[in-house]
DNA sequence: GCTTACATATTGTGATCACCTAAGCCCCCT
DNA sequence: AGGGGGCTTAGGTGATCACAATATGTAAGC
């Protein structure tokens, strides 16, 4: 009898439907979204009906959204067959974040030799996206726009491997980067993607690894030692 | 028409159900052993239907297993929405192998310190299997008992995110395992397993993540150089 | 002979329903 | 008053159906 849509909390953002896109696809988009940004609360188990009341669909597309999800590791299965946003630890954020800077060191020193001009220049494009976000405040759209730019640079090396194992561990993290970013926005930081744009001008490998593992440091390492994740 | 299971040319080990195990997740499993141990061709399409009458169960235990293998890379699927075994090509393969090794190394050395005697004598107990299998020819068998040892092993490092990447790999390269095990077998190769035990009850991470990295090299680095690639 | 258009068959997608398990709840008993 | 047992309800699983998109096979036309 409760609102099922108050009950998941699931206040997605209206986003439309893309052309020759399925709606299980559209499903999982949204989903997706919503998990990297914050907006679904870890811990509070997910119905399949629930969220096809929420988005206002059958329960046929949630439910191979959240499957994909859960294979994704952006949710988690219990052996109770309910279906949430992992909780996290200290030991499982440490983990992931040491993870993180070995796949994306790597990826972008892959990437590297395969930047050209034109590439160079979206890449710019995507970090003024970023900053323009964090400027405006909009954290869910920096958080994005954050990942937009890892990823556009990741995917320049040929046969790339690394990039789909990395955004597993983004959507792993991502449920808590808005803590991370509320907290970092109150406090002066170096800007890391611009020391990296400034290592690929300069075939730099070894500046651009540090910068990376910068970036990702800066942005959710000073967690770990906060009570932000308990919290989440 | 057609004779759907011919077809799709699946003809998987008459595997039992196990307890409190849904039908999605044991045809799950049985489609990725079937994958692993390179039994559906690459490139081929895989439908549905072929396989729920292959499998004699409905469409949507097949449908839930197609899309969790598509979101683990196992499968992929094509624009035109078909699904299959993604081809290989030299460029995929050296970046698959070398990401192993990333992956693998560090995995192991994350293990290492978290080895107990009884994991110890658990490892020595999969080698063997390992051994036997590859002593009896039965080449999906080894294969299998190989990604268990490995397995087995990555998994001590508690909160562990590595090893679901790593799986991930697994099930790519799996595929194109069965000609480079069929390949290994005709050669003498050392037992990188028992110097991965030494190292391992040694406490020797040095000595470790080389056994590691000569593990995945022996196995399967041979091919990239041979035409058993595109064969497969 | 090769291409193109059309008709047919196949397949993925989405919806709906039945069933069974698991969780929550209340009442009763101690 | 607290704990245990049965009842009620909710939710996941699996099956089936309708529809749209795609592929395939055929035949006509250049």
């Amino acid at each position: 009898m409760a609102d099922e849509a108050a009950d998941c909390a699931v206040t997605l953002a209206p986003d439309r439907r893309r052309v020759d896109e399925t709606l299980g696809e559209f499903v999982h988009r949204r989903l997706r979204h919503a998990i990297m940004t914050g907006r679904i609360p870890p811990g509070r188990a997910l119905t399949i009906r629930g969220l096809a009341s929420a988005l206002d669909v059958s329960a046929m597309p949630v439910r191979e959204a959240m499957r994909r999800l859960v294979a994704e590791r952006a949710l988690e299965s219990l052996d109770n067959r309910r279906v949430r946003v992992a909780p996290m630890t200290p030991a499982r954020f440490a983990a992931l974040l040491e993870t993180r800077v070995l796949l994306e060191r790597e990826a972008a020193l892959r990437a590297l030799p395969h930047v050209d001009n034109a590439a160079l220049a979206q890449l710019r494009i995507l970090d003024a996206a970023d900053d323009a976000a964090v400027a405006a405040g909009d954290i869910g759209r920096a958080i994005e726009a954050n990942f937009a730019f890892h990823r556009a640079f990741y995917i320049l090396a040929p046969a790339d491997a690394l990039t789909p194992l990395i955004e597993s561990l983004w959507l792993q993290i991502g449920p808590f980067m808005r803590a991370a970013l509320e907290d970092l926005t109150l406090h002066y930081h170096a800007d890391r993607h611009a020391e990296a744009l400034a290592a690929i001008e300069a075939r730099n490998p070894a500046a651009l690894a540090a910068a990376i593992e910068a970036d990702i440091r800066d942005g959710i390492g000073h967690l770990a030692n906060s009570g932000a994740l308990l919290a989440a």
